[in-house]
DNA sequence: CCTGAAAAATTATTCGC
DNA sequence: GCGAATAATTTTTCAGG
């Protein structure tokens, strides 16, 4: 299941996260092996499911996307197929970035991106509090971004 | 300062997060335009710092990093210097995937990634209760990902 | 499992319209 | 913004250690 990690390896990905559209050719270089064994592990790593795509990334500022909030969203039913109809319907709203079901009470931790605060609060009642079982949300603004990871939803 | 997108940037975007390896010709044909002014825009928005980067995805799942946990994080001094101290410091912790200040009282939100509950409570004790200025900590922890976004930090 | 180089394919750039 | 010609880069393949 978990794939097993030598130093090459470790080393292409590293180059790779930073840079997506690296050369075989140049990356050989970086990691000190000819291009045919780094051509065939970055071949390996995709097929094993351990690379799972390339994407842009976008500045969210610059898309005008200022605004990150956490939700804790509190959900009435707990049944596994009342959660699993939450779960589909969440990952339909394009706004929410992440979303994780915490343990202890069943609740879900949810990170918005909106344009602005009205764009927020117009978020939260067309498209949270309109998720089934919802029963309560208590949203956190963030004021500033320290470390940031994201790709944007276009 | 915020890009302006028409419809055919937008579908750009939207391909380069989709795959940021997709050459200009394939692109161009998505778009229905020709590949010069595609490669144009491209340069455009790259230029414009909208596109930031081009990486690289990776499971966490395959990489061993099963665990994700959400930490609150209150500190004891809110002074501009004191803030920009903890900053620092936090943006060194590989571990962190994201760390927002949040509005209200002064904490941070901070996502963590960790191989296992034991390395997890690991990381709080050498490289997050160490932190400058940090009084107390609240941990939520993942039972399940529901909509999950990030890049790994070797 | 790696090297090195030749061959093949793909991709980007340029430019007149 | 188009489209074709050109130029450059990149990937693939393969014999050999």
């Amino acid at each position: 299941m978990s794939f097993e990690l030598d130093a090459t390896n470790r080393k292409i990905l590293d180059a790779l996260v930073r840079n997506a559209r690296i050369p075989v050719t140049e990356l050989s270089k970086e990691v000190g092996l000819s291009k045919t064994p780094v051509a065939y592990r970055i071949k390996q790593m995709e097929d094993a499911g351990l690379i799972t795509g390339y994407r842009a990334i976008l500045s969210p500022l610059k898309l005008g996307l200022t605004n990150v909030t956490y939700v804790e969203i509190t959900v009435s039913d707990t049944r596994q197929k009342a959660l699993e109809e939450f779960n589909a319907a969440i990952r339909k709203v394009p706004e929410v970035e992440e979303c994780y079901m915490i343990a202890g009470g069943f609740d879900y931790q949810v990170k918005l991106r909106s344009r602005s605060m009205a764009h927020y609060r117009q978020i939260m009642a067309e498209k949270i509090s309109t998720l089934p079982y919802v029963t309560s949300t208590t949203s956190y603004v963030a004021m500033e971004a320290i470390i940031e990871q994201s790709w944007v939803n276009l």
